[in-house]
DNA sequence: GGTCCCTAGATACC
DNA sequence: ACAGGTATCTAGGGACC
């Protein structure tokens, strides 16, 4: 039979010793459907130069003849293949070993130490990656599908599988539709305690399209008569299993939380062992498995299980101004919504009449976690096509990982043996290195500054790489270099204190060229973003930017199986060079550059007008190479740059500027800094808006006077004076006691939860005894006590604005030392 | 007990 | 372990007088 099908989970299943991909997806009239379907399990052995036809006939018998029987299961080289590939951009001959079991691969290889065989290679991609290469089914796509119904003693694996239809696959072949619209569940539990498993699940709240359900075990009849959505049950053992029911009743492509990873999911896992009660969520009626190591994952059979939070960390985080990732936040700016009001408190404490907004708490979780899927779900459906790996494990990789799978399953366009993975060895290695000279910082000089501008290179690090061909695997060595007519020559540059200079091919690599159809697509959406604006575009566009730029930091990460320490120091060397050359022509064009760092400069127009400025970039972009590009960034009205707090010197990445509709681009000061207290970043706010807006400073310093006086006057509400800093590792990891580890170890006492990662929320106290060290005096936000004058004026407000008054030669000192003589008299 | 210098640690910029 | 280097700044920590 035929049927149109998109791929949306991949998992891999063992029969009579070889492997069946097994792929959950729907069919166009939405019925659920299980591919069951086999390909050709092999590695490549790279033969060395020399050997001869007969010398690879020899080693191919003696290769044939390879048997393994290890943990139960027969394995053996079923055939092998002479072909003509590429590795690192070098033809080499290389043997295609065919086996029986993916998984043995790896042992297989380790018996091939023969003297003909230079490397081993492409037994370490993992099945479900090797599968997606050589079958082309590719997560999210549509396809049509030949094959025959599958019947339920088939395969041993599936009989039990839950889904409307079971094929066997006979043929795949790619049709040009796109829409795809997830039915998605979105899901959230409410318990006494924060520690997995040590408190009762009170609730858990499901949210689908036309679907919003709370379930619990408290709550009474009247609630009923007001929340539509509640559905009360005997007790938690039940709440569980209705958990397990609804999932089942709904059948969801996609399971939704969030932190569901690190919490939800744990939560329930904990609470039904607990009471013996199976958590089967699973298509084939399989419970959650949870993954070990620093992250645990949450692994549903058949419904790709997606914790948004891990997913925003990697794809969003650094375009979003939310300080913590928390679903409030990420609500706030992703949606402008926020969750409801509701004091936590343990259950034994909650009156009759409060259950009801505990009830709408939990379930406006759900609400905003589905919202929050359905905005970011086009940036998922696009890194997981472009990816090609399954949306489990799009939505959790890092970045670079990212990287490599858009590398790895676009290799055979150019022939390529994929490379392995660094050994344990290796990666020590390079986590030893000494660390290569990064990007030019300009020392601005502090001032306030009319009338300027900003270019910027767009993605210049990977342009770069693009333009100059840099990558491991086009890398020369000097004496090769010369003995090519043409080749790219790095700029000279300081590596291990040597003066080095890197060659590469002009020959355009695989890594370089992929890259480039990654700035390609990311200027198409940025076209269509600029086009016809909305929230969706700029976060996709984000997102392809985040990739792109991503393959520079991917050339040094120390796991990168194209890692190249060279390619990536080169690169650095062309910032620089393209940096600093924009500037000198900024200068002989007679403009004052004022700032500049990694891959932007700004400068005064001075007597010159915007259009001078926009013909002066059109002649740069002709005079960039290859697809390195400057961009304006825009114009601005005032900037203001100040000085170091140590030294005369101007302070690099800390300024603020105000454009011709009057916002603010602050950059470093402590404003955007969340390890402040918000009177410092608000007051400093308002006078950095003061002084841009007006030129001067007197508005200023009469709104400083206020301030002050406010603060010697306990006027000061204490939620403007709390200060928040993160803990980074285990309080008995800190050498240095600050005083957020002193609070920490007071939220400790308190049997409050800390790991590493909590934001520690504290403020500085009077104390009654002269204590010296700012850690004495540290007290949690609920804590009792008054607010310390002195440690506010001098360490919070005075660092944040006494450097931008002195640029107006004002000595706030001064008028400090006024404000505490006149409240003393 | 105060001053000086150094650095661990957190956070930001690009 | 899970992209890179550059930079600012605070408070603690130790040496010294």
């Amino acid at each position: 039979m035929k049927l149109e099908f998109i791929p949306v989970d991949y998992d891999y299943f063992d029969f009579e010793g070889r492997n069946y991909a097994k792929i959950i997806g729907r069919d166009k009239s939405g019925k659920r459907v299980c591919l069951v379907d086999s390909c050709d399990v092999f590695f490549w052995a790279i033969l060395k130069d020399k050997s001869n036809d007969k010398e690879i006939k020899k080693l191919q018998e003696k290769i044939g003849k390879i048997k393994l029987d290890t943990k139960g299961r027969k394995t053996e080289v079923e055939k092998t293949e002479v072909h003509e590939k590429n590795f690192l951009g070098q033809k080499v001959k290389a043997l295609k070993i065919f086996a029986t079991n993916y998984k043995d691969m790896h042992e297989i290889a380790d018996k091939l130490g023969m003297p003909e065989i230079e490397k081993r290679r492409g037994y370490d991609l993992g099945f479900i990656t090797h599968y997606i290469i050589e079958k082309k089914l590719n997560p999210l796509c549509w396809y049509e599908i030949s094959g025959d119904i599958l019947n339920a003693n088939e395969f041993g694996g599936i009989e039990n599988i839950d889904v409307d239809l079971c094929i066997k696959v006979n043929s795949i072949s790619p049709i040009k539709k796109e829409e795809f619209s997830p039915k998605v569940l979105a899901f959230d539990i409410e318990a006494d305690e924060l520690g997995i498993g040590s408190g009762e699940i009170l609730m858990i709240s499901l949210v689908s399209e036309n679907f919003r359900k709370v379930i619990t075990w408290k709550g009474q009849k009247k609630d009923l008569d007001n929340l539509p959505y509640l559905e009360i049950v005997k007790d938690e053992a039940e709440l569980l299993e209705k958990f397990s029911e609804i999932v089942k009743k709904i059948s969801p492509d996609i399971l939704t939380g969030y932190f569901s990873d690190g919490f939800d999911l744990p939560y329930l896992k904990s609470r039904a062992e607990k009471f013996k009660i199976k958590l089967n969520l699973g298509l084939d009626g399989s419970q959650p498995k949870f993954s070990r190591g620093i992250m645990t994952t949450a692994k549903i059979d058949g419904i790709p299980h997606i914790d948004l939070l891990r997913f925003i960390q990697t794809a969003y985080s650094q375009y979003m101004s939310s300080e913590t990732m928390s679903l409030n936040e990420v609500a706030n700016e992703f949606l402008g919504e926020s969750k409801k009001d509701f004091q936590h408190t343990h259950s034994s404490k909650i009156e009759i009449n409060s259950w009801e907004k505990y009830f709408e708490y939990n379930l406006q979780d759900s609400i905003l976690t589905y919202k929050i899927f359905e905005k970011i779900w086009p940036d998922l459906l696009e890194f997981t096509r472009i990816m090609q790996e399954p949306i489990f494990d799009v939505s959790r990789n890092g970045i670079s990982k990212n990287v490599e799978d858009y590398i790895i399953h676009n290799l055979e366009k150019f022939n390529e043996i994929p490379e392995k993975r660094p050994t344990y060895d290796e990666i020590g290695e390079r986590k030893g290195r000494e660390k290569y000279e990064g990007a030019f910082v300009f020392t601005p000089t502090p001032g306030l500054y009319e009338n300027l501008t900003i270019f910027d290179f767009t993605s210049m690090h990977a342009s770069i790489i693009v333009t100059y061909n840099l990558s491991k695997a086009t890398l020369l060595e000097e004496k090769e270099a010369k003995k090519e007519k043409d080749f790219v020559e790095s700029p000279e540059f300081e590596l291990n204190n040597e003066k080095k200079k890197f060659y590469f091919s002009k020959k355009p690599g695989f890594f370089p060229s992929l890259l480039k159809e990654v700035v390609e697509l990311r200027k198409k959406y940025k076209k269509e973003l600029k086009e016809k604006p909305d929230v969706i575009k700029k976060a996709r566009s984000n997102a392809f930017k985040l990739l792109a730029n991503a393959y520079y930091g991917y050339l040094g990460f120390f796991g990168a199986r194209y890692y190249s320490v060279e390619a990536a120091a080169s690169t650095l060397a062309f910032v620089r060079k393209f940096n600093k050359w924009t500037m000198e022509k900024a200068k002989e064009k007679g403009y004052e550059v004022i700032f500049g760092d990694t891959d932007s400069i700004g400068f005064l127009l001075g007597k010159k007008s915007k259009e001078d400025a926009k013909q002066f970039l059109k002649e740069l972009n002709s005079e960039l190479p290859g697809i390195m590009e400057l961009e304006l960034e825009d114009f601005y009205k005032r900037g203001i740059w100040v000085t170091k707090r140590t030294g005369e010197f101007g302070a690099k990445k800390k300024y603020a500027l105000i454009d011709y509709d009057d916002k603010l681009k602050i950059r470093g000061f402590e404003t955007v800094r969340r390890d402040w207290c918000t009177l410092a970043r608000e007051t400093q706010n308002k006078v950095l808006k003061l002084v841009l807006e007006d030129g001067n400073e007197k508005r200023a310093v009469e709104y400083i006077k206020k301030i002050v006086k406010e603060v010697n006057t306990r006027k000061v509400d204490l939620k403007e004076l709390i200060i928040r800093t993160q803990l980074k590792k285990p309080i008995s990891e800190y050498r240095t006691i600050s005083p957020h580890v002193i609070a920490a170890q007071k939220m400790q006492e308190k049997e409050m939860p800390i790991d590493p990662g909590t934001l520690i929320e504290y403020y500085i106290a009077e104390t009654p005894d002269k204590k010296k060290l700012i850690r004495e005096k540290v007290k949690l936000s609920d804590e009792e006590g008054e607010y310390n004058i002195e440690y506010y004026l001098k360490h919070q407000l005075l660092p944040a604005i006494e450097n931008i008054l002195q640029v107006f030669n004002v000595n706030i000192n001064e008028i400090l030392e006024n404000k505490k003589q006149k409240t003393l008299f």
